[in-house]
DNA sequence: GAGATCCTAGGACGGCCGTCCTAGTCGCTG
DNA sequence: CAGCGACTAGGACGGCCGTCCTAGGATCTC
């Protein structure tokens, strides 16, 4: 039990990155085994087919979220503060967006352009950091309506910045448009 | 030849069509034959590898795309409303992005993960947009590398609004945000 | 009207894909 | 130590993929 937890949890985290860097559609059975280290067969006693294991990496992706979001809560009491951790993030995890854009749209993407089913699966990961930004707005005592609509501006400017960082690999417009977006945040938040 | 020509074209189109709507890994050769009408092995005598197509499909885009901007230079003498007519795309071809997202931005996002040799002809694309909207800061009075960095902000509003309108289909934050970058454009068009 | 050229249809090929089966190993429990 | 459940390795399967070959039809030239 505790090694096949294990299998399984190497299984999802081995996907989780292979997804990540090549894509879902482009990962195979054979390539996740390979990075594991186990067997092609012994595969499918963990997951019967490739869409379990793309809801169970979208369940580790959501757990991660949520555990790094509580995290942030934890360390940092001021809510701009909190938000201005998420804007960062396109500087944080600069080469891995430069190399292969942000894990969150890109799936989101793809899945949408396959039809997948697991589609609305993974929108639910936008709609954790939506909700969470949304929260961290109307600490700040915006209404509910308001704090979404900059939630969401907030979102559509790191998938912007994703985007182009992964297109052209430029890091100055990456800390140009951070400075831009923390100038916007600590300045009257107009929309 | 002129039967030929027509063929091929059809073939560059429909590949246009199915590599946006459904991925280019994920469209076969068998999907374009059946959506053009034609035998798949005839398809070998226009090309020869898949590969081939996805070069023609991007030449045709960039063509495509000149012709557009061409286009709008053509109808307006302004800048700014040029730029502006930029900005509305996203609601132009809300219905489009709202399923499949921008043209640009997921294929060059799937040809990063698949580390495919035509990347860079994908990039050139966003480089079209990226000169011809400096070429309008330019012409609005300001400074090359300012223009640039302004091109490369208005760029990464669209495909930050393309991606979260193919994620949630919200056509209300669409216009919200067109709104607001308009609003910028015609302000102080602060950094 | 014969022949060269352009174009097409249909199918064969090797390969990798996701899926599935089976025999067997390991470790725990009684 | 017998038995059972958890786990693994290896390979077989049908299917679709991209690629490639070949024979024949259409069209134009002299």
């Amino acid at each position: 039990m505790a090694v096949s937890a294990t299998t399984r949890a190497q299984i999802v985290e081995a996907a989780d990155r292979l997804f990540y860097e090549q894509g879902f559609e482009h990962t195979s059975f054979t390539a996740i085994a390979e990075t594991v280290g186990i067997s092609r067969g012994n595969f499918y006693y963990h997951f019967r087919t490739k869409d379990e294991i793309l809801a169970a990496v979208i369940d580790f992706r959501i757990e991660t979220t949520r555990d790094m979001l509580r995290q942030w809560a934890a360390e940092t009491a001021d809510p701009a503060q909190r938000i201005r951790r998420f804007i960062r993030i396109v500087l944080t995890n600069g080469a891995d967006i430069r190399e292969f854009g942000c894990p969150v749209g890109t799936l989101t993407a793809e899945l949408a352009k396959l039809r997948h089913p697991s589609r609305p699966e993974a929108v639910a990961l936008f709609t954790l950091f939506r909700d969470w930004l949304a929260g961290q707005f109307t600490a700040l005592g915006h209404h509910p309506a308001t704090a979404d609509a900059m939630a969401l501006h907030v979102l559509a400017f790191s998938q912007g910045v994703a985007t182009l960082a992964n297109a052209f690999g430029d890091d100055d417009f990456v800390r140009r448009e951070v400075d831009r977006l923390e100038a916007w945040l600590a300045g009257g938040l107009t929309l």
